[in-house]
DNA sequence: GTTCCCAATATCCTATAGCATATTGCCGCC
DNA sequence: GGCGGCAATATGCTATAGGATATTGGGAAC
């Protein structure tokens, strides 16, 4: 018989989906800066895997624009979004998803609307939650940032249009886009545009959906873009 | 000294992208079947090269959606669109496509419209060099889908939004679509339809040509669905 | 002092071997 | 005759070793 004295050194689902996640979030979480060389043989000695899957996961963080291959040179971490990509990302997001929030809204039942406004609520106990003398964590900013993508990625997915979804979600710079969360400040501002767009959703009035969300769009790139700039 | 007489098995640039091109033609093809499995190790034989980057290649593949990959069974080739998701990549087009067509003409030159003029020229071509008693060869269908594709692509690169031309390239159903020219039949309209666009974005008319890309995309939405109900 | 060349190092890329798990066919039992 | 359990097989997953190439530092020549 074989002895079983392995110490098992993760959770093991798919070793390769763990390894992709993980350093999704070593990346946002800023323990990676961007620009640095990521060494496979090292991060997947960090992780105590082999480095097979290191290197499936880094395939696909390629294809999510997170890190970049260079033929004989290995993998480093993209560089954060520079000014023209952050409004393209917004004019696009400007595009998609009021259209969404306005089929969202022509589809919309009684769950939906207590799904969203459950989210909010969860927005607004976050920011009361935390104390003006304390130094904001990047848990906080994480809770957040996690808080609103929750609430976009609802409205979408409502739309009846899962491609719809899935092509926000694969706009690649949202996940470096989630790094400016750090700049921004977490203010309320946020929730009320939320309640706003929720209201629309729940007096099924489509076109006020849309425009509540485009109008939020339009607020959310001005406050990151002041962050962007300093 | 060490000998050199390794026969070269493969163009050699990098070897996980040519793996990459060389599955995703396969696939596109019609040379593996959809729902078909895909074994790694027969499939890294037959290309000559090892493993890895196999396993590389598929992992992008599957963040492509052209391949899905099952816990512990291994990848297969994702199935053709069914009806629903047809409808909504068709949704989405309609979304981008004319918004894409009007930020190309407002910031359309010269060197724009006689390049996609050139597009149109060549798709006429291809379709006057059909012989009629001659059965179409699936090198036609590519070719025919090839010129179809450049000349959107084109249109969303002259947008001067990059973002835009990579989310529509990234709606992973424009791989499996291109499966379904197969079935379409090529006709002359498709070329008549894009000269419209080309003449509004030459008339330097912004509405015309977003309205002129809407109606291409009803219609060739139309033409499509016919065959796909077949 | 600067530039060019060379060597040493580090890293990626390829290949192969061993392990764990799912699947499939067969046999016995009910 | 149908069903459940078991064993054999196949396949994917992990780990490690060796070869090839780019990068970097030092030394010599100009």
């Amino acid at each position: 018989m074989k002895e079983r004295a392995r110490p098992a050194p993760l959770p093991r689902l798919i070793l390769t989906d763990s390894v992709y996640e993980a350093v999704k979030e070593l990346v946002m979480d800023q323990h990676i800066e961007p620009g640095a060389r990521v060494n496979i043989d090292q991060l997947a000695r960090d992780l105590r895997v082999s480095p097979t899957p290191v290197r499936e996961a880094l395939a696909r963080l390629e294809m999510d624009g997170l890190v970049i291959k260079e033929p004989l040179r290995g993998y480093s971490i993209a560089p954060i979004l520079d000014a023209a990509a952050f409004e393209q990302l917004y004019e696009v997001r400007g595009l998609i998803e009021p259209f969404a929030a306005r089929r969202a809204c022509e589809r919309a039942n009684r769950q939906l609307v207590t799904a969203l406004q459950r989210e909010i609520d969860a927005m607004r106990k976050t920011i009361e939650g935390l104390r003006p003398e304390k130094p904001l964590g990047y848990r906080d900013y994480r809770e957040f940032a996690f808080q609103d993508a929750r609430f976009h990625e609802a409205i979408a997915a409502a739309s009846g249009n899962e491609l719809l979804g899935e092509t926000l979600s694969r706009l690649r710079s949202h996940l470096h886009l989630y790094r400016l969360y750090y700049a921004t400040g977490i203010g309320p501002e946020t929730a009320a545009e939320h309640e706003a767009i929720v209201k629309a959703i729940a007096a099924h009035q489509p076109e006020e959906a849309a425009a509540a969300m485009a109008e939020h769009i339009t607020r959310s790139q001005g406050r990151q873009r002041r962050a962007f700039e300093s």
